[in-house]
Parts: C-alpha cells; structure tokens; sequence
RNA sequence: GGGCGGUUAGCUCAGUUGGGAGAGCACCUCCCUUACAAGGAGGGGGUCACUGGUUCGAGCCCAGUACCGCCCACCA
C-alpha cells in the first residue's frame, strides 16, 4: 500500500462521505460506467427506465426510495457484466409546469393571454431550462447510476414524434375520436381533466328540497339537491319505473320555477325510490349522472355554467354570477316563492382537482377521447398470465379489477404547455387532417389550416416512455438491446395513471410488453404518520439527510424502512445506515492496515475460518435472492448483521491475535471476505464501498464494475457453523455469569471443562482459563466447572446459583407438563416430541447436578 | 356502498409452511481493552387490539367486533 494511502488510513478513524461521495462519483462518470453500449439483445442486457419526475419537481423521500430501489438492482446487474442501461429523464407534466410558470408571470404582472400561445411556450421552455435539470443534480447526489449521457425529455424532438405516431395510429384504428360529452371541468386549470385526476372528499353542504308543480294539477313533485342552481339548466324530473307513488304522473309535466320551462316526468331505473321523495330533478348539462340518463332519453342538454365557473346567458337573471353567489340567489329567490320545501345539513363526496384543488365543474364539451377497451384486453391478458408479475400479489387484483372496467380516457386538455394534438382543421371545407407531421395546406380544396389548440394529457405521452425513450419510432441500436426493460418500481398511487398505460402502449406499439416486473413499494410517510406533503409542510428533505448522514445511509435507511405496507420515516434507520458505514470503514482499517502481503483466498485453517467462510457465502446467496425478489428490508438487514455480528464482533475479535501475528492464512481469509462483503454492499451502499474498494490490495479498478460476488457453495460448512455458534453461545453464557456474579472485568477465573473442549476462543473471550485441577467447583455453567478464586463472592455465586435453580425447575415443570399431554405426545411431529424430550433431560440433568 | 391493508417491546417495524416472540433505536449496569465511544460486554422490558372457534398446540388458520389508514364507486 501507499505510504499516503497508509497514513490516510491510520488517521481517519471516522467514515467521512462529505469528502468522499463528489470525488468518487465525479470518477464513476469518467469511467463512462454508467453509459453502456446498446449492443446484444434485450434477454441478456439489463434496462430500466426511471420514472420521470416532473420538470417542476424536486427530490423527495420517494424518488429517494424510488431511486435507492432501482439503483441497487441495477448496480448489481451492471457489476454482474451485464450492459445495463439505467434510463434518465424527467417528465414535462402539463397542467403543474403551466402553473409554475404562469404564477411567475403574475408575479411579474402579466398573464400567459398577455404573452401570447407562442411566446407563453417559449417562456416555458426556458425556465424549464434552467430548473429542470435541477432534480437530475439531485439524483447525482444520491448516487444513482443513471446515464446521465441519454437523458430524455417528453417533449423533445424525438419524443414528439413518438406521440404523433402513436396518436394517428389509434386514431386510424378508430379508437381515438372527438366528442361532445361531459367531461370533469378544472376551473383551477381551465381545462378537462380526466377521471383519474379528480380525487373524492366529503364535503358538508346544504341539501335542499323545491317543489316543482306538476302541470294541470295540483300536485307538486317535490325534489332533492346540493345544487340549486344547476335547475335553471334542468330538462326533465325522473322517477323510479317501480315507484307507484308517480306511475300515473309519467308522461305528464313539471313547470320549473323562476325558469317556467316545462319538464317532462320520465321513468328511469337509476332513481333511488328510497332517497328523498323519489323524485329527481334531471340537468344533463351539469351532472354525470344526469348526462346519462339525458342522453338515454334524448334530453335536451341546457349549459348555464360556462368554462369560467360562471353562469351564462342562459341563466336569464342569474348570468354572470360564479356558482356560488347564483346558488345563494336562485335559493333566495324559490324562497320567495314560496317553492323552498326545506333546507338541511348533508354531507357527502364531492369531486375535486388532484391538480389544481378546486371543486369540478362537470361540463358538457368538445374533447378527444381515447376508447380503452381494445387497448386493455391484451394488456388484462399478459397480466393474468403473469408475463408482466406485479408484487406483491394484492396489486395484481387491483390492476385486474380496474383493467375489466375501464372507462374511455379524455385525453385532449386545454392547455398550452404539451404535445399539440396532432389534428389540423379546414374551415373552408370543413375536413379534419390527423397527421404525423403538419401538412402545409388542405388536401381537399388547398385551403389553409388551423392546427387543433388542445394539448394531450401528460399521461398520453408519459405511457410511452419505457420505448419513446430507445428512440421508437424508429429502428434503434438502444430499442433493439434495452426493450423491454426489465422491471419498474413505482408507489401505488401511479398503477392506473401510468403503469396500466404503459402496459397498453407496449403492447400496441412495440408489440412487447413494457418490463416484466412491477413492484409496488410502499410509502413513507412523515415521522407522526401522517403523508409528507409541501403543502403541510411535512416533508422531510433527502438532500437535507444526505448532507448530515451521507447518501449511503439514507439509501440504506430507506431500503432497511421498506416494506410492503406504508411506514413512517425513521431517522433510527438513516442512522444504522451511517453507522453501518463507519463500522466499514473502521474494520476495513483494521483488515488493511495489518493484514500481511499475500494474496485473498479462502484459506480454512481453524474451525473459525470454515464458519465465517461458510456464513459469508450464505450471505451472498440469501442477500443476492433477496434482492432478486424486491425484499430490500430484509437484505439490507442481513447484510448489516453478517458484518456486524459474524464478521466483526466475532471472527475479527476470535483471529486478532493471528492477525497481529502476520499469519498469512487468516490475512488472506480477511482480503478475500473484505472484497466479497465490498461487492455484496455495493448495489446498496455504493460509495463508501468504492472508497474502501480503493485501498483493497486487489483493487485494479473501480467496484462499480468490478464482479458480483457469486456464492461458492462448496465453501458452506454445517460441521463448522454448529461448532463455532456452540463457542459463541457458550461464550456469552459465561459472560453473562461473570456479570451476574459480579466478578470484575479484567479478572481471569479458572476452571475445568467437562466433556467435550470447546473451540479455543472461549476461554480467551469469556477471560476464563480452563486448565483449574484440584479444588471443588463452585458453579456450572454449561460444560464449565468454575473453580473457586479470590475474585468470586462466594455470596453472589451463592444468589445467582438460587436463581439458576429457579429458572431449571421452572423449565423442567414446563417440559413435563407437554410432554405430560397425551395429545401433544401423540399427534405432534416425533421430531417436535423428541426435540422436547431432549430439553427436558437436559435441564434435569443440570438441575441434579446443582443440587 | 364495495375492496384492500394495519393493530406485536417505550418508539419505528420484522415475524417464512401453526411447535417456547425478534431487530434497530430508547432504557439500566459495566468498560475510553492498541479498528471503531457513531464503539465494546451484559441486562431489563411484550395478555401479539378484542371475542369466540378449529387444533395436542394459534401472533400465524376460521368467524365476528372495535379502532386506524388507503383505493375504487354516478344515489340527488
């Protein structure tokens, strides 16, 4: 070794990765690692394509998960000689970046009307220029392996052609069309958004009863709703068929208050008999369900609320007003008229934004709509089929159950910031062109053209990313080594958003399904339960835990935190994660600075060496196959106790003499065990592992690309593991007895061992010495006959023997009392019987010998 | 209204096919022993939410109850 890289050695007794982690990563990127050739085929490569995080975003705790996830098993595959391509890019997100950038704008006082469609998307482009690569930093900060030389954008060149593609082909397959129809109206936005972008949330509201007269009569129908003011656009009343309150008032008419408009009564089975008075007032215009029911009966469909929440001139009076002031007048006014029945508190769900939080405005308009169901059969099939395995098991359900029942997709927004639907109009003779590339002039009569003004929807294009982003459509060296990728990890919350698509898209598109694994991870949520979220200012910062604990220790803390169920933040794990680290580095010092000059090998010369050789290679075989399955929590937990418990506390303590030595068999076990455990930890802890990686006698270049170690099977030793956890058992009894009795901690006690001579070390490390003749024992404890010395209180030893007395009758009483039931003697397993057996003879035995 | 998870040590969580409850942190005692005090040795601490059932035996299986969380859903 070096002289400096000795000193540095010597003198840093602390793992310090603020000065590690930049330098080594900056070296990572030098070496072109993580920038693979797109050679071979897919079955033998390995690619992932990271989810894209918004352009507006920054890191959070589950892009932090997220990415830790996916990095382990991509470090892992690259070091396993794989070409592994681990996808970088960030998402142009629509309505979030819009607003982004139009709240900057307000700030400047001016609006995106003002700018102008051209300039305002120009605008966005440069902010996007100078934030967005901001998360992608913060990615490099985490250590993540991605190739940070292919990152893609959804709205680059590439990628719009991508979306063009996939839009005239649907198209022409008829399963994309423009309709009239009610969509969910984002006032917050001013744009349609789609099902899965509105969220539910009980809401008190007022429900209130109005008397609608019946024409010719005088009877009043007398309806419910949480919405007074939508009656203005009303165009029928509807009963239950069933309901022999209203059977003969079927076919008659209402006359609608404050509007005079005659409504015809209908029957319709989707009227709850049960709720109210049965009767329900019918706004196509301004309800879904009504939408239906109005469109099944030919309703005329009255629009009152404009795409500005406001009411329209329809509204007669009311016009002009927003919605809530119009509710607050057209009750005043049925009021006094005296059509006002009753008002009472009513709470139920009410749709509202995801995006922008505002109450939905459902409105009858002109969007694109994509038709799903040809899309989904195929992908519903491979799902059940397990071609594409989603983990854990319940999700595949829920993906299932959502898949059979999936509704037609708004995919048209009213944005400016997107992919410009692909659609150009001809006013003069009325033809609509769908087109991959904009054409210059009219086919039809030469005239000029007017591309569409919608955008799609973000999640249109995001469903193409794990191709679109291999340079599909086109015949690319990366589509044809790298798809499909291998598999996704995504929170739940996405599963129809945006894997369920994907999934679609593959199929329909490539013609292959997107990666053959989904897992679903959990979600960490804010140390007091509740979710980390900016708005409640829960969050907790990953920068902010990689600054004060490195980035191997939170990529540790999160992975040891995981789980399939949601679980709270715990600094605790963070915290066992740099000490994790620390703990390497300081018995890396010790391994290094006094292991003589030969070369790694297993060398078994003693009992210990076969046992730590032996649990070191079932270590790698159980992490390795943990990792493989998604079970992150329990592989990072095995690592840390192979190295903490059997690497260090015990095979470094039982061979130190032999180290201080310079015994060249126990030098070339601790190489050989430093390099595997180094390339075992990597995938989890990549920079602290490279660092040690680099003082490492073996080292020729950087672990990052350096072999994953493969479990040497031959190496595993039941003989060895028995004898050597018997020593460490044995070892902690007597311990535990020295502590018991008082005894102090640098007093060597002697005594005799009757039977079979335990391995060497017990003696050493328990501070007995087993070579005592002559005089009467004064304890057992095990095999160990303890001898009288002037350190023993004879009193303690006294205590502790009444105590040890206790515990055997009390044993010995629970082993007769089993075996004593004839049940359990019979029915259960002869191995569980004579294993209880066993006990029971041991402890008799022991008890007699106490006395 | 459906569906899915959860309830285990003071805290955060594990508990594989049913055979004497585990980890990390926290706590107590001892130790600054020549890798590491972000360390070492030892220790205390649990009616496994509740009620029934199946079984020789239940944290685990079955039925139900309570509370917490999430997803889906067009009852005004």
């Amino acid at each position: 070794m070096a002289a400096a890289d000795r000193k540095k050695l010597e003198e840093a007794t602390r793992y310090d990765p603020a000065e590690v982690e930049a330098r080594v990563f900056a070296e990572w990127i030098e070496g072109g690692y993580f920038h693979p050739e797109a050679e071979g085929a897919p079955e033998e490569n390995f690619s992932v394509a990271i989810p894209p995080p918004n352009v507006t975003g920054a890191l959070h705790m589950g892009h932090a998960l997220n990415g830790s996830m996916q990095d382990a098993l991509v470090r892992m595959n690259r070091m396993r000689g794989k070409d592994t391509l681990w996808t970088l890019g960030t998402d142009h997100a629509g309505i979030a970046t819009q607003a982004v950038v139009e709240k900057e704008l307000r700030a400047e006082g001016k609006s995106r009307q003002e700018l102008g469609r051209e300039e305002f998307v120009e605008r966005v482009w440069e902010w996007k220029e100078k934030y967005g690569s901001q998360i992608v930093e913060q990615y490099k900060r985490l250590g993540a392996s991605l190739d940070y030389e292919r990152e893609r954008f959804t709205l680059d060149e590439g990628y719009v052609k991508a979306v063009y593609r996939v839009f005239k082909q649907l198209f022409d397959k008829g399963y994309i069309y423009r309709d009239y129809y009610m969509v969910n109206w984002d006032p917050g936005s001013h744009s349609a958004i789609s099902d899965l972008e509105v969220e539910n949330r009980e809401v008190e509201d007022a429900l209130y009863s109005i008397d609608y007269p019946v024409e010719g009569s005088d009877r009043v129908l007398t309806v419910a709703t949480v919405r007074p003011e939508t009656m203005l656009a009303d165009t029928a009343v509807a009963v239950n068929p069933n309901d022999e309150r209203y059977g003969e008032l079927v076919g008659q008419h209402c006359v609608l208050p404050l509007v005079g408009r005659r409504l015809p009564i209908i029957a319709d089975e989707h009227v709850d008999p049960e709720f109210g008075t049965g009767a329900l007032k019918i706004t196509p215009g301004h309800d879904p369900n009504d939408f239906e029911i109005g469109r099944k009966h030919g309703l005329e469909e009255i629009v009152v609320i404009g795409p500005d929440g406001r009411l329209t001139e329809e509204a007669g009076e009311f016009a002009g007003m927003s919605a809530a002031e119009a509710q607050e007048s057209v009750v005043a006014a049925l009021r006094a008229e005296g059509r006002l029945r009753a008002e009472e508190p009513y709470t139920h769900s009410v749709p509202f934004s995801h995006r922008s939080g505002e109450r939905i405005e459902p409105l009858i308009s002109l969007q694109w709509f994509c038709r799903m169901d040809e899309l989904a059969a195929p992908a519903i099939e491979v799902v059940e089929r397990d071609e594409v395995r989603i983990a854990p098991a319940q999700w595949k359900r829920v993906y299932l159950d959502w898949m059979r029942e999936i509704r037609p997709w708004c995919i048209s927004r009213q944005l400016w910031w997107g992919h410009r639907i692909p659609v150009w109009y001809c006013d003069p003779c009325e033809e609509t062109i769908v087109a991959e590339q904009a054409p210059e002039r009219c086919g039809q009569c030469g005239g000029e053209l007017r591309q569409e003004e919608d955008v799609l929807d973000t999640w249109f294009s995001s469903a193409l990313w794990p191709f679109a982003t291999l340079g599909w459509p086109d015949d690319t060296p990366e589509l044809r080594a790298f798809y499909p990728t291998s598999f996704l990890t995504t929170a739940r919350e996405i599963l129809f958003l945006w894997v369920a698509r994907m999934v679609m898209m593959g199929i329909q598109f490539p013609g292959a399904i997107p990666f053959r694994d989904v897992y679903v991870h959990s979600v960490i949520q804010a140390r007091d339960g509740r979710r980390m979220s900016k708005s409640l200012g829960t969050g907790i910062d990953p920068l902010d835990e990689i600054d004060v604990h490195g980035a191997d220790a939170l990529r540790f803390g999160l992975l040891a935190m995981s789980s399939t169920q949601d679980v709270r933040f715990s600094d605790a794990k963070v915290e066992q994660g740099r000490d994790l680290a620390n703990k390497l580095w300081n018995a890396s010092r010790l391994i290094l600075l006094n292991t003589a000059d030969v070369e790694p090998a297993p060398k078994p010369l003693h009992v210990e060496d076969r046992w730590i050789l032996s649990r070191l290679e079932r270590t790698i075989a159980s992490v390795t196959a943990k990792l493989e399955a998604y079970d992150f929590a329990h592989a990072v937990q095995e690592l840390y106790s192979f190295f903490w418990r059997d690497l260090c506390d015990w095979y470094l303590e039982i061979v130190k003499p032999r180290l201080y030595e310079g015994e060249a068999e126990v030098s070339a076990n601790l190489l050989w065990a430093l390099e595997r455990v180094l390339g075992l930890l990597h995938p989890v802890m990549p920079f602290v592992s490279e660092e040690i990686w680099s003082f490492h006698p073996s080292c020729r270049g950087h672990l990052a690309v350096h072999a994953f170690p493969v479990a040497d099977e031959s190496l595993f030793d039941d003989a060895a593991e028995a004898d050597v956890e018997g020593g460490i058992g044995l070892t902690q009894r007597l311990r535990a007895w020295r502590d018991l009795v008082d005894v102090p901690a640098a007093a060597v006690l002697v005594a005799v061992i009757d039977g079979v001579e335990p391995p060497e070390f017990v003696g050493r490390l328990s501070r007995f010495e087993f070579d005592g003749v002559g005089a009467e024992p004064v304890a057992a404890v095990g095999p160990v006959r303890v001898l009288p010395s002037k350190e023993l209180d004879a009193e303690a030893v006294a205590t502790r023997l009444d105590k040890r007395r206790q515990e055997l009758r009390a044993e010995v009483e629970r082993g007769e009392r089993k075996l004593g039931n004839e049940g359990f003697v019979a029915k259960a397993p002869a191995e569980v019987v004579e294993e209880e057996r066993g006990k029971l003879e041991r402890y008799r035995d022991e008890l007699a010998e106490l006395g």
